[in-house]
Order: structure tokens, then C-alpha cells, then sequence
DNA sequence: TTGGTATATCGGGAAAAGTCGATATATCTT
DNA sequence: AAGATATATCGACTTTTCCCGATATACCAA
């Protein structure tokens, strides 16, 4: 658990924004055909799409925040869909907590 | 509380560093002639000191810490004095907890 | 009021992050 | 195998952040 890429990732707008929307998919995003909000979460395109930013800026978006360990990912197909990592979450409030 | 400006302040090495030696102040530090820790915190020559980078520069992050509300500062003679808002860090933990 | 010390602000060069369009890769369909 | 669709990666340009030296400001002491 790297504190300051974790960092790095919440600072920006529409990265914060993005973490939002995957906390109630079902609030912000249309139903998906493919897969299910609960298992695997939300695929690229929607994202990008309520993002309003071009699909590889998104897709690099995604990519930081799955590196810094907030959020998952799940290839099915051609999709790749994103979640929130809770545990991650958690995690983190407890170290500002206890250790920043 | 302005929670980008709070991730942007605590994207940096040496701010997160800063943070955690305020944290214990007497650990980190030697002692003070003109004020006491728990009163008013470490003024920035000392920061500076320890943190290794110019005097501008630590006087700007502290500047960032204080304006994302992580920090706190007096003004005492020709010292400035920083120490930890520790409101904010509990508010910080909450709101990854419940509203990030 | 002059000089000394502590801090803040300013201007700038280097490095990193933001963002795009173009292209590559992976997968599905036919 | 060929075309279509979804995502990832690359190269480039712009904006922001990092960090410095120089200078300004505030306060103190003589």
C-alpha cells in the first residue's frame, strides 16, 4: 500500500468523480448487458462516456487508480469492467487515522 | 474542506514526511527555545532543517499544508510555528470512510 | 534607525501530470 | 480470415508541480 501513489491517484477531479459513480453503479450508469454491476463492475465505455474525456485518457484513468489499488479490474470478452476495492478504501481511512 | 486540495497537499514525499514528524514533535526535533510543541507547533527553520531543501521551499509546503487545512500556524516574534490540525485528519479518515 | 534573523513571495527552469489523436492489441461475429 | 468493437499504449503538446536563488517583508535588538 503505497500512501503517496494512492495520493497521487485521488488528485484529480475526474479520477474522484469516477470513484463516486462506482460507489452506486446502478444511481449513474445505464444497465449493462454483459455483466453484472455487483461482480465486476462498470466497463470502460461507460465510464468514458459520463467522463465526457477521450477513451484513452479514461482508460490511463482507470489504469492509475487500479495501480495504486482502489479499484479492480475484470476482463470479460472485449470488455474490461472496474469496481471499487472497499478493502482499499478501508484501508486507507485507517492510515490517515493511525499513521499520517 | 476541499478534499482535492487536501490529495493534492499530501501528494509530495516531503509533505507527507513533514506531516508524520509533527506528528511527534519531540521525537523529530530538539528543543525549542521560544515556544513549546504542544502549543504551537515547530516553527519552519527547524522543518527546514531536517527536511533537507531550501528555505523557500519548505515555507511553500507549509504554506500548502496549512491552506488545505492539514496544518496549523502561529505567528510568534519572528517565528512561525506549524503543528497538525488534527480535526482535519479525523474529518479526512471519515470522509474516505463514508463519502469518497 | 540600522543591522540581523526568520519567513514569505517572486520568477524561472526542470520534471511530472493532463489530455489528446493515432495506432496497436484483443476479442467477437460472420 | 475479415471486419467490427472495446480497450490499451504511444507520441506529442500543454499545464501543473517541484524546487531553486534572489528579493521582499516582518520583527527584534542595539
Amino acid at each position: 500500500m503505497d500512501q503517496l501513489e494512492i495520493f497521487k491517484a485521488l488528485s484529480n477531479k475526474t479520477r474522484l468523480q469516477i470513484l463516486q459513480w462506482l460507489k452506486e453503479p446502478e444511481k449513474h450508469f445505464p444497465a449493462q448487458e454483459h455483466a453484472s454491476f455487483d461482480e465486476v463492475g462498470i466497463c470502460v465505455g461507460q465510464i468514458q462516456q459520463k467522463a465526457g474525456l477521450t477513451q484513452s485518457t479514461v482508460s490511463e484513468y482507470l489504469s492509475i487508480l487500479q495501480k495504486s489499488g482502489l479499484l479492480e479490474s475484470t476482463r470479460l470478452g472485449q470488455w474490461t469492467y472496474y469496481r471499487r476495492n472497499e478493502e482499499a478504501f478501508a484501508a486507507l481511512s485507517n492510515i490517515i487515522k493511525s499513521e499520517i
